[in-house]
DNA sequence: TTGTATGCGTTATCAC
DNA sequence: GTGATAACGCATACAA
């Protein structure tokens, strides 16, 4: 080799070596094979610790064919329901003994992030929100390689999807529910004409303005509006309370929770009071919806657990060469302040002493 | 190979082969080597994407002794700061190309942790809050494998760190200063009794209890109590506001942003005004602390930069062989809402409206 | 400018 | 129960 002051790596050869024994016993023994003699098992295994020996993954995978590695593409990690969604995943994985390739990148940058995982050789892979078709997908990481996705944002996916019979490996919170249940519930906090405040430009938007839309109309409520909202609008709560038309209506549905506490923002800049003016109520149960004044009343998905799941159910997968069936996991309302019995009624929950939030109505399945 | 039904993985030898040259040539080719002529590296480019070959990064490691993979160990992904950090230091990491292995540990774990980096061989590794000593960790990974730590939080460290002469590759904000201005903005809004609210055992907590004391004691102000809570305590805010000591101080310093928003529900939740009874103030300023109601006072560390940082930091010592300096992060008090003019004056800030956070004292370097 | 040959560290096959 | 040996897929020193 031309290059120079290599560190002597410590590699099996070396355990081998100082054990006194061949290479094809040193790793037997460290993998715990039955055929090794107890006694040479333990020699091995001292040698190799007092020699610092790391195994070396790449030549393992190159042998294996397999890394130990499940990859994890989300949208970004700023979002806290995408880091929560990652947080589960990576407890998961790591108590199955995998480590997670983690890429964060937007619908344009998608199709070179999925490649880094292919690259990577990862074992598994899960994608987050993607704008990717998971079929596509699938066929790209080839059958030996399972792709989960979780909340797929694709149309042709969803429209497919018409009666709940979505392909394999899909998993998604029970949107149109949640959003009814929701709606249901301002409507009998006597709200009437409405607000849906939208984010992003996939279906799961779609489905949720929908559901908002069809749940008012079928209580012969109205009138129905609805906004869409650049991605990053809720950074910039102080150009939020301006987007809300005029009259204000009784109640705001928004897409989910991080854009909801910036609306709250938003809304007490104006003068709007959050529940006496306006009802505002948000989607996933972040962790600061709970701490937020008034607190948030929202539609919980069980964030975290969507990411075990996902994370699991790769493991699932890549152990039985089958993928799980699609799941659509039910979401619940929480009801807290921010949405109040009696609609315009002025009364103000700042200061009121509200104690746990309400678990009310779980649906979907 | 006993195995059955493999899929005919498409190597380089295929490429090679299909496109009528050796293996070197297309390797060579494909790596955009000078030396071959732009006819055959067209055409192995060519027949490369027409097979859809992706080349086996468990393969070149092998060879190259590089995985192009960073590692990032962190206590948690839950946590908004250390989610902050993350985003920042994935997408710094693969604008120079490079993947992130990402493991979360909380400090039992962490010896443990660090080991999957050593085992996937990734070529630099950084430490976010880790309570693992750096220098050890160094040790460990070997002079090829670069280590960085983000807020470290090990005793021996900081105490060597007397003035200001913190080992290479460790980078902190200056939470003494910050800590100081903080306190001090709070001293001129009238504060004088004060409630200093801790978390962790390491020594960041204590920097900043003592930075909190020793500026409250310059001021001849008083009394300073210090309360320290479970590391969890954010997550239930209904029992935090039962934590403050009677009677009520005029301020309470909170360790971090997370625990302060808890703060403000948990105060809420026992009729305590803020600012108007108690003004609070937070650190980080993570995304929720400019849409709290109050909105929150609170000493702004670069967050997303702090990632950013760290991975930028790992990828030239990778090519230099040689660690950056330590660096010690400015960071600025950001005065919104939570803490008030007047001190006990009854002033409420519910329905202010403020514009935007005025940026004031930078401070450190 | 291209080809030949070797080795990276591991595991698995086959023999003993 | 253990040892020799051959891949795994790639990049490079060396030869041409």
């Amino acid at each position: 080799l031309g290059e120079a002051g290599r560190v002597p790596h410590v590699t099996l050869a070396d355990v081998a070596a100082s054990a006194g024994v061949s290479r094809a016993t040193a790793s037997r023994a460290l993998a715990e094979d039955p055929r090794i003699s107890d006694s040479t098992r333990r020699l091995v295994h001292e040698v190799a610790a007092s020699l610092d020996y790391v195994p070396n993954a790449a030549a393992r995978s190159l042998r294996k064919r397999r890394t130990r590695t499940l990859g994890l593409l989300l949208p970004s990690l700023s979002d806290p329901f995408h880091a929560q969604v990652a947080a589960g995943f990576e407890v998961e994985a790591a108590s199955h003994g995998y480590t997670v390739l983690f890429v964060a990148a937007s619908s344009l940058a998608e199709r070179r992030a999925f490649n880094v995982f292919l690259e990577h050789g990862a074992d598994g892979i899960c994608l987050v929100s993607s704008g990717m078709d998971p079929l596509a997908a699938r066929a790209r990481a080839g059958p030996e390689r399972p792709v989960v996705a979780l909340q797929p944002d694709r149309v042709s996916l969803l429209r497919r999807s018409g009666q709940g019979s979505l392909p394999d490996g899909i998993i998604r919170t029970d949107d149109a529910s949640g959003v009814e249940v929701g709606v249901r519930h301002l409507l009998a906090m006597g709200c009437r004409s409405f607000l849906y405040l939208g984010l992003g430009s996939g279906p799961t938007d779609r489905v949720r303005r929908e559901a908002a839309r069809r749940t008012v109309a079928a209580a012969g409520a109205g009138p129905f509006q609805a906004v869409r909202l650049e991605d990053d609008a809720w950074r910039r709560p102080e150009t939020l309370g301006a987007r809300i038309p005029d009259p204000i209506p009784d109640a705001i549905v928004c897409f989910d929770d991080k854009l909801a506490l910036a609306l709250l923002d938003g809304l007490r800049a104006r003068g709007i009071r959050v529940p006496g003016h306006v009802s505002v109520i948000g989607y996933d149960d972040i962790p600061f919806a709970r701490v937020s004044n008034p607190r948030l009343t929202t539609v919980a998905a069980p964030t975290a657990d969507m990411g075990r799941l996902a994370a699991s159910a790769l493991v699932t997968a890549i152990r039985d060469r089958a993928l799980p069936p699609a799941r659509v996991l039910p979401v619940e309302l929480v009801v807290r302040e921010s949405t109040l019995r009696g609609g315009r009624v002025g009364h103000d929950a700042h200061m009121s002493d509200a104690g746990e939030p309400l678990r009310e109505a779980s649906v979907g399945g």
